[in-house]
DNA sequence: AACTCAGCCAACCGCGGCTTT
DNA sequence: TAAAGCCGCGGTTGGCTGAGT
């Protein structure tokens, strides 16, 4: 990405990215980073710490915003920032938190260490926001968050315990005393499969309109869709989440392109289960019945 | 091979709250 | 106490990439 960058906008050419007249002026410079800009916002943040921004972007010559270098800073530069997928533990999170604190970003981040508010935003919305839009239904409304806390969520902590019972040694470490484990308002004591999660929720609570049968249903629906692609590398690639209901398994795409479906029971390595799908077409076909039936 | 499109992510923008003067 | 400046947050956008046609 940074060679991306660096390749979009050389040294030579950067009196071409001041947007507008008055940023000419003032020679604001916005775009993406190059690596020199980079190397000179690490080394004045080394000398004179994180803060005071607009100090730093005019002492480093940078003609940078002040918050321009913030925001490179928090989001990239920082020693401390994690790269790459979010794994099921982090997404488990992310929903639980969500469900909790809503879009307040910089707050969830807080509990994914080394994750940014704003990978966490990025990642909200190219992936759950698109299951929503999906089962046509508003991100916030009661339904979508009961699929998540009912379905999707119990499903995901059955893939962590199915992978750490697979990995004996990486067992879950839960940041705010098994907050994503459990989920403190469930009040579930261990790791509840997900009819035991569903049936607790509805009992405990009485307030959801989830009523029973439906949760039961959800949790068949859920546990009984264990589809997940073997087959050709296309089939692989296709599967960019562990969310993506229909990039991923048993997609038109695959099956006609000639991979190959089959239920399974099994054992599934980490890198598998980061890139499987949770949420296939028969889950979100039975939500969507639901849905449609209220 | 060329084109289109969707996914993804880095970066920008606007706003509100806090701090300083 | 009011005004100005700064910082941080959440929403939005622009552009690259890769898959599909």
């Amino acid at each position: 990405m940074e060679a991306r960058a660096a390749s979009q906008f050389s040294p030579f050419s950067m009196s071409g990215n001041f947007c507008s007249e008055e940023d000419q002026l003032l020679e604001v410079k916005k775009g993406p980073w190059t690596e020199e800009e980079d190397a000179l916002l690490l080394n004045c943040v080394n000398v004179y710490g994180e803060g005071r921004w607009n100090s730093i972007a005019s002492f480093s010559g940078l003609k940078r915003t002040g918050k321009s270098c913030r925001l490179r800073w928090l989001n990239y530069l920082r020693p401390d920032v994690r790269r790459g997928n979010i794994t099921l533990q982090e997404q488990l999170l992310i929903l639980e938190l969500h469900s909790r604190w809503g879009n307040r970003w910089s707050k969830i981040a807080q509990y994914l260490p080394g994750r940014t508010d704003n990978e966490i935003k990025n990642y909200w919305r190219t992936r759950v926001q698109k299951q929503a839009k999906q089962m046509k239904c508003d991100v916030n409304s009661k339904q979508f968050r009961d699929a998540m806390r009912f379905v999707w969520m119990p499903r995901l902590r059955e893939r962590i315990e199915s992978s750490s019972a697979n990995n004996a040694s990486s067992a879950m470490v839960d940041p705010i005393n098994n907050f994503a484990c459990t989920t403190d308002h469930h009040a579930a004591a261990g790791h509840p499969t997900s009819n035991q999660t569903a049936y607790q929720v509805v009992g405990k609570s009485g307030s959801s309109s989830f009523d029973r049968s439906l949760c039961s249903e959800m949790a068949i629906a859920a546990s009984s869709s264990d589809l997940s692609y073997s087959g050709s590398t296309q089939g692989a690639s296709l599967a960019p989440t562990a969310w993506d209901p229909a990039g991923s398994c048993c997609t038109e795409s695959s099956i006609n392109g000639g991979g190959s479906c089959s239920r399974h029971e099994g054992l599934i390595d980490e890198g598998d289960l980061m890139m499987e799908n949770l949420w296939y077409d028969e889950n979100i076909w039975f939500l969507q019945q639901q849905l449609f039936d209220d």
